[in-house]
DNA sequence: GTAGTTGCAAAAAATTTGCACGGAC
DNA sequence: GTCCGTGCAAATTTTTTGCAACTAC
């Protein structure tokens, strides 16, 4: 239904101004996918010293209302911006924190749309352990840690 | 693998001390599953008048401790807790913002076990539209509105 | 040129902390 | 009786807002 339309794209479809601040603000979450607004900042203040703490929360604001990122408080508390992609599952190990990105089974549409309620966007999240994590707990409880 | 105990039983559990503002705060918490901290304050007050709002804030942080309660961001930046039940999905109207519960289905547990993520709890949102707000905007759409 | 954006500083809102008193165990 | 938990107020952190200067369009 929705066309495709880049962070930028949606910015002009919506008579919003690019502005440098913008772009660059864009270009970072779109490199990192789980930041908080100071973390943005921070490395928003590397490349353009000179940008305030009130345009990132603006511009995450501006991001959020057109639906481009989406505020996300994964796990234990740990508020993020996220860019607002095709949907996908997030996996989040309880341990390193890693997250997992995976994309969603279909059969998940099909069964609420059987309930009648019309499905826009999917937001899945798994905690537990990866892989890596899983193995050494499990070690770690056999030497009775 | 975890027994099944109530908030009170794991604030025991653990250790800490159940006090009848602890007990307050657990009831509204289950009673209404999705506040957020402010709300859930004014409601402990009409209670208990003389709680402040750092008891709700320090309960809220030793639940989600436990594993009682979770701060969730759904749909559109309501920030809110909730009690950690058995697993189930969010079903998030973006029109009237009504969350219907249902549990999620089991293939998907198989499906991340398979790459090695072993699952301890699964939080899924799917965002759309209910059934009702479905039919109004459609019935909206037609009239050219 | 004009209206939308920015940076800065100040304001407001949200969350945490210190401390003396009180209550659960 | 002891130690944990509470209320209150102050501190800290997070987010929003007002305004003059700036710039994308």
């Amino acid at each position: 239904m929705t066309a495709k339309l880049s962070a930028i794209e949606r910015l002009r479809a919506a008579g919003r101004r690019v502005t440098p601040e913008r772009e660059l603000l864009v270009r970072i979450i779109n490199r990192n996918p789980h930041l908080d607004a100071t973390e943005i900042y921070r490395i928003a203040k590397e490349n353009q010293p000179r940008i305030g703490l009130a345009t990132v929360y603006r511009t995450l604001n501006l991001l959020k209302d057109l639906g481009v990122v989406r505020a996300c408080e994964l796990g234990e508390a740990h508020r993020h911006y996220e860019v607002q992609q095709d949907d996908h599952l997030h996996l989040v190990c309880s341990d390193c924190g890693r997250i997992i990105d995976m994309p969603p089974p279909e059969s998940l549409r099909d069964l609420t749309e059987s309930r009648g309620f019309h499905v826009e966007r999917i937001r899945l999240e798994l905690i537990g352990y990866c892989e890596t994590c899983a193995k050494r707990r499990s070690a770690m409880a056999r030497n009775g840690a």
